[in-house]
RNA sequence: GGCCCCAUCGUCUAGCGGUCCAGGACGUCGCCCUUUCACGGCGAAAACACGGGUUCGAUUCCCGUUGGGGUCACCA
């Protein structure tokens, strides 16, 4: 019982707790930026739990990708990482205070007694509720064989004030006798959690909506342990296109597959915050202003669906407003992968300098990445089918008189290109587009492309010149 | 099926009894800009699930229906 404001404990201490049974889910990185961004609005502690209970499904390499993904979305946490599993005597010791206070007990019915149960309940088609038999005796024939079970309240109701779903109450008699410990000694996840949690003086629970009904049954632990009970938010689910809980089948799940097909982590985490949660009409959100904004009054309470179009908007202006060198350093690997060789640190500067023209028009970095092989490949470059078009018929000849003016030019600029092509265009008496095309074509080996002329400085005249004799007539 | 949650344009949302014949964004469709593709600018179509209440007045409050979702382990 805290009563004197001077507490050292920070006023709020929320916690990330994945469990490590793969990567950081795209709906696992919401409610993680959802705790981080709480925790920094207030001032607090940001705490991040690996649940790795379950011994059999937790791995190494998933504990890597998760704390990568956290990471890459610029989710810090504060102090260390804590592991469940170091705690399990811990969870022990509580549930053998549960027992000697008479808040469990030892319960020693069969795995296949169980299931009987089970079945009969759903043969008879009503709710299955454990019965043990065993929760008023005392008389334990024996020190193994049992697990250990809550003696939940059987009369009146449980209530939580939800943060972010309201007033929600249940009544006792739909919540059973849980399991603490399992037969083996080993605490089951309800324990840890509540133990975990209120060890680590964690004061604000955000999670996913599947949680809810848990957190009817983990609020028995608590009191029967008399501890504070936590504010709990639960913020609904992310779905899929098709209003389903979002899973693998939907496409990408997992965070590092946005980093592959190449999406920006400001973007992901914008577009992340803007789903389930808004701030009048804003849209644009920067980490400063989530920061200074967020509210968890503010969460919606119904689930939303995962929209690939509008974070592929998102990625665009944040690319549109990302840093020339930072870009080109993301985007080199991608080009090496397509041209089949690494970069050089020149070509790496070449690419930076191409930033201006290249990241208006792509959406992602793969699309910048292919938008940019031109600027690397060998000659003769390959054509595409279109780009072939664009070469045939009067073409080469137009590319022959492009070259003439070309390569008498004293200064290769943009205005200085576009002013001889220009005067090609109105000698031959045809439009620009028809002269721009071919040499669209000749310089990149493609039908689009950053503008003409920029393309032509970019490359420099010996390459722009080579490439132009490449396809002209003579 | 029991329990719990939810319900505004196709999607994300603003709205917290009258200012709403409902605002913004994405997407879609036009137009402009233009050497291509983008970017950018302008404009259009597009929603309060339904039925009862409460109220002078409901998108906003209550109930029900319908529809969606979540959850029901010695998994987490």
């Amino acid at each position: 019982m805290r009563l004197s404001a001077t507490s050292e404990a920070p006023a709020v201490v929320t916690r990330f707790a994945p469990s490590p049974t793969g990567f950081l889910h795209i709906g696992g990185a919401r409610t993680a930026l959802f705790n981080w961004l709480f925790a920094r609005r207030h001032g607090g502690k940001f705490l991040l739990r690996i649940e790795d209970t379950d011994r059999a499904r937790s791995t190494q390499e998933a504990i890597d990708a998760i704390l990568e993904g956290m990471r890459w979305l610029g989710l810090d946490w504060d102090g260390h990482e804590y592991y469940q599993s170091q705690f399990w005597a811990r969870h022990a010791e509580v549930a053998r205070e549960l027992l000697e206070r008479g808040h469990a007990y030892r319960c020693y019915m069969s795995a296949e007694a169980l299931k009987a149960g089970r079945e009969k309940a759903q043969a008879e088609r009503r709710p299955y509720r454990v019965e043990s038999p065993w929760r008023e005796r005392t008389d334990w024939p024996g020190d193994s064989g049992y697990v250990v079970r809550l003696k939940a309240p059987r009369e009146g109701e449980t209530v939580i004030e939800d943060r972010v779903q309201g007033r929600v109450v249940v009544k006792n008699a739909e919540l059973d006798d849980m399991v603490l410990l399992r037969s083996d000694g080993t605490p089951t996840y309800m324990l840890a959690v509540v133990v975990d949690d209120h060890d680590m003086g964690v004061t604000h629970v955000i999670r996913g909506d599947d949680h809810l009904n848990n957190a009817f049954r983990q609020l028995g632990i608590i009191k029967a342990m008399g501890w504070p009970e936590p504010v709990y938010a639960h913020v609904p689910l992310i779905h899929g296109a098709d209003g389903a809980k979002m899973s693998k089948r939907h496409g990408a799940t997992g965070v590092m597959d946005y980093d592959a097909l190449g999406y920006l982590p400001e973007a992901l985490s914008n577009y992340l915050l803007r789903l389930g949660w808004g701030h009048g009409d804003d849209e644009i959100i920067g980490r400063e202003e989530a920061v200074r904004w967020f509210d968890l009054d503010a969460v919606g309470r119904a689930p939303s669906r995962f929209d690939l179009k509008k974070l592929d908007n998102l990625n665009g202006h944040y690319l549109r407003e990302a840093d020339d060198g930072r870009l080109a350093g993301l985007a080199a690997p991608r080009v090496a992968g397509l041209i089949g060789r690494d970069l050089t640190s020149e070509e790496i500067a070449l690419l930076a300098r191409a930033m201006p023209e290249l990241k208006p028009r792509a959406r992602n970095l793969n699309e910048l990445a292919e938008s940019a092989t031109f600027l690397f490949r060998a000659r003769p470059l390959d054509m595409d089918e279109k780009a072939g078009q664009l070469l045939i018929g009067d073409a080469p000849r137009l590319l022959a008189r492009i070259y003439a003016v070309l390569s008498v030019l004293d200064e290769w600029t943009a205005l200085a290109t576009e002013a001889a092509v220009r005067g090609v265009a109105d000698t031959a008496g045809v439009k620009l587009g028809l002269v721009a095309q071919p040499l669209r074509a000749a310089l990149t080996g493609r039908a689009t492309s950053p503008g003409i002329f920029d393309v032509l400085v970019l490359l420099g005249r010996e390459e722009s010149l080579a490439r132009i004799a490449d396809r002209m007539e003579g």
